[in-house]
DNA sequence: GCGAATTTAGCAACAGCGTTGCGTAATAGG
DNA sequence: CCTATTACGCAACGCTGTTGCTAAATTCGC
C-alpha cells in the first residue's frame, strides 16, 4: 500500500516484511536467523513472530537443539496461509496461475482469448478462469487479490490501460476498477515485464539486489528490481528495451527508429540464425549493465526459452569478456526459474507483495488523487483465515 | 545514515526531510503548505517545525493574513545555518564548492592538479583549498562535511577508489577514510554524475521524478535518481552510459567493445561535426528514456555545455519525435542549473542529502560490515549553530 | 463597538512502535 | 542436584504521529 507519510504501522510494516522475507526464502528459521538477518533486537522479533504467528502466516515447526542451553522455537512459513492470482494477458492467450504465500505456483492453466479481444472479452474469460482455478484448492477467505500482467503503455498507479499494443479496443480503459467490480477483488495492474521481475525477487527475498529481467516474446522487453522495489518509471513505462538502438542507419523498426534491438535481433531468428540473435540480445544486456549495474539478470520469455541454453550462454559470455573489471562486476545470469509462468506468477506476487512486502513511501506525492473503488479499505492482514 | 531496520528514528528523519524538502523549494511556507505538500496532520506539521526552528534549520518569516481568522505564521529555511564542502576530483583540476542548505553556491574555486597526482597530492590539495574556501564565510560548527565526486570504479558503501580511470596511482585507495582524518569532517565518495544528478534532486525538492543527468566531459556518463534516491547499481558502478553499443561493428572503442556512444560521439566531434554529436548523444538519451522511463533529463558537463543550446535543442527534438505517445512520456529536457559546478556542488549536497534528506532504508544488508572510522558517531543533527 | 464566525496553533492524553532491563523456562554438564 | 548457558517474554520506557480540545488572533455582521 502507497503512502505518503510515514507513521508507526509505517515500521510495523516494514519490519514485518523483513522478517516474512526470511520466512519466504528459508525452508525453516528461528528468532536468532532473524536477528542476524535483519538487525533488528531479539524482543522485537519475537513481537513481530507473535503477531506473524496469530495471524497464520507462520507456525512453529519444532524446535533446535544444538547444544546446552533452552532449545531455540524453529518457525516455518505457511505457504497455504495465503494465496493470490496471477494472470499474464498477452495478444491470443490468457495465462493464469494461482500462487501461494511462498511464491510457488500452485495451479496454472491457458486459454485462448478471442482475436482483437474488447476488455468485456477479459473480464469474461478472467471471471471464468478464476472460478476454475480456485474450484478445488483455495477457499475464498485466503484469496488476498489478482494481479495482471499485461503488455503497455499503461498507467499503474491509476489502473488503466493506456492502449495495448496491437489490441483496437483498448485505449485509456479503466481495467483495475472494472475487475474489481467484476471479481470483487483488489486488482493489481502493471505491465508484464515489471510483474515478471517482482516474481525472482519476491522468492529471492529482501537481499536481492539491483536486477533485470529481459524477456524475449513478441518483442523485447526489461523489467527492473533497482533499489529493493520495481521500477516502473516516471510513466510505468519503463522497459521498452526492445526498442533502445543498437545499430545507428540499421533496418526500420515498428516504433519508427532505425535500428532498434528488437528489429535487429527479429531480423537475425528470421534468418534463422539464434546464435547471432542472442549475441545481439547479450550486447544489449552488457548495455543495461553499462548503464545500470545489475547484480542479476533473468531471461526469460517464449521466444527465448526456446533456444535457452543457446541464449544463457551467449549472456554469460557477453557478461564476462565486454565488462572491464568483470571479476568485480559480473552479474549473476539465469534462466527465469519460472519458466513460462514468469510473468503470471509475478503478477500474483506483486499482490503478496502489496500486502507483506516492504511497504512503499512515495514520497512528495500529495495524497490528493484517492485511490479509485476498493473493496474493502486497506487489505493489510485483511484477509483472516 | 543507511539503516536497515525501521524505527521511530526513522519516522522522525523521514517526514522532517519532506518538511525540509519544502523549505528548499519554496521561498516561505507555513504551516498548511506543509500538510498540503505532505499529508501529515498539522499537529504533526507543528512539532517538526518547532524542532526544525530549535535546530535553527528553519526560522519565522512573518505573518500571512489572507482574510478571516487567526494569521499563520510563515516560514523560511535559513540557508546559512549549514554549509557543506563539495569536490568535483577530475584528471588535472580539483574544483571546490561552498554549498548552503538551500543548494546555493556560494563559493567555487578550481585549482589544477599534478599531473598523475597520488592520493597525497589530492588530500593536500584538498586540506588547502578547503582552509581557502571557508576561511571568511563559513564558521567550522556549520559545516556538515565534504563531499567527494569522482570517477570510478569506486566503492561508495565503503569508501575505496578501485581503479580511477587514466590515474596510475588510484588503486583500491579507501579514500574516505584518508579525507576523514585528514580533514576531520565527514567525507562522502561517490561517482561524479551521482552527484551531480543529487546537485538537481536537492534543489527540486521532494517530488523530483526519475531522472538522469547525461555528462558530457572526456567521456560521457549518466548519473541517476531513481524512486526518489540515487540509484548508484549494485557496485556503484551505474551510469557507464557511453559505454554502451549503438553502432554494432561501429568503431573501436577504449573499452574493448565496438560502436559505444562515446567512441561514436567522439568521432562526430573530431570531425567538427558538433550538430551530429549532439544528434549521436540524443539517440543515447532515447534510449535511456525506452529503458528508464524518466520524467526529467539534465544535460551537463564542459564539452557539452561548450554548445549546450545544440544539445539542448537535439535532445528536445529526439525526445519529441522518437518515442511513441510521446504526448504523455516527453520528459522536460534542461541544461545544468548549476553550469559547471553541478558535480561539485552535487557532492556538497550529498553530504547534506544524507543529514537531511530522505534517510534510505538499505534492506536486506545484514549489519555485518561496519562503517569505518567516523570522526563523531551519527552527524544527523550534530552540528549546532 | 461588540459578539459571532473563522482560522491558526499548541497543549495534553493516547496508541503503537521498537528498546531496555530483568526475570523465568529449558536444556547440558558436572 | 546445582550451575552455566541459552532462549524468550513481560513490563516499563522513550519516542513517534494522532486525536480531542482549548486558546489566540483576526474579520465580518449588526
Amino acid at each position: 500500500m502507497t503512502r505518503t507519510t510515514a507513521d508507526v504501522t509505517f515500521l510495523r510494516g516494514y519490519n514485518q516484511a523483513l522478517v516474512m522475507a526470511v520466512g519466504r526464502t528459508t525452508r525453516t528459521f528461528e528468532r536468532s536467523t532473524v536477528v542476524a538477518a535483519t538487525g533488528l533486537t531479539p524482543q522485537a522479533v519475537s513481537k513481530v513472530i507473535a503477531r506473524l504467528t496469530a495471524d497464520g502466516l507462520i507456525r512453529p515447526a519444532g524446535v533446535r537443539r544444538p547444544g546446552i542451553g533452552k532449545p531455540a522455537v524453529v518457525y516455518e512459513l505457511v505457504p497455504d496461509s495465503r494465496y493470490a492470482i496471477g494472470a499474464h494477458v498477452a495478444r491470443r492467450t490468457l495465462r493464469l496461475v494461482l500462487g501461494d504465500l511462498a511464491g510457488v505456483v500452485r495451479h496454472s492453466t491457458v486459454s485462448p482469448l478471442p482475436e482483437d479481444f474488447t476488455p468485456e472479452q477479459l473480464l469474461d474469460a478472467l471471471s471464468a478462469g478464476i472460478d476454475a482455478i480456485t474450484a478445488d484448492t483455495a477457499p475464498r477467505s485466503r484469496l488476498t487479490g489478482v494481479g495482471l500482467g499485461m503488455i503497455g503503455p499503461l498507467d499503474h498507479a491509476n489502473g488503466l490501460v493506456r492502449d495495448a499494443h496491437g489490441l483496437r479496443h483498448w485505449h485509456d480503459v479503466p481495467l483495475r476498477a472494472l475487475a474489481e467490480a467484476r471479481l470483487g477483488l483488489p486488482v493489481h495492474l502493471d505491465k508484464d515485464v515489471t510483474a515478471g521481475i517482482t516474481a525472482e525477487a519476491w522468492r529471492q527475498g529482501a537481499a536481492f539486489g539491483d536486477a533485470a529481467l529481459v524477456m524475449v516474446e513478441s518483442g523485447i522487453g526489461g523489467g527492473f528490481w533497482l533499489g529493493g522495489a520495481a521500477h516502473r518509471g516516471a510513466h510505468t513505462n519503463a522497459g521498452e528495451f526492445g526498442h533502445t538502438v543498437v545499430a545507428l542507419d540499421g533496418p526500420g523498426c515498428v516504433c519508427g527508429r532505425h535500428g532498434c534491438l528488437e528489429v535487429v535481433h527479429l531480423r537475425a531468428t528470421e534468418a534463422g540464425d539464434i546464435a547471432r540473435a542472442a549475441r545481439v540480445l547479450a550486447i544489449g544486456v552488457v548495455n543495461l549493465l553499462q548503464t545500470l549495474d545489475l547484480a542479476h539478470v533473468v531471461l526469460a520469455g517464449a521466444d527465448l526459452l526456446r533456444h535457452a541454453e543457446v541464449y544463457r550462454a551467449a549472456v554469460e559470455q557477453a557478461v564476462r569478456t565486454d565488462v572491464q573489471r568483470t571479476d568485480w562486476l559480473a552479474p549473476t545470469v539465469t534462466l527465469s526459474s519460472l519458466g513460462a509462468d514468469v510473468i503470471a506468477a509475478g503478477a500474483a506476487m506483486q499482490v503478496l507483495d502489496q500486502l507483506y512486502g516492504i511497504p512503499d513511501l512515495t514520497l512528495g506525492a500529495p495524497p490528493t488523487t484517492v485511490r479509485q473503488h476498493r473493496p474493502t479499505g486497506d487489505y493489510r492482514g485483511a484477509a483472516s483465515v
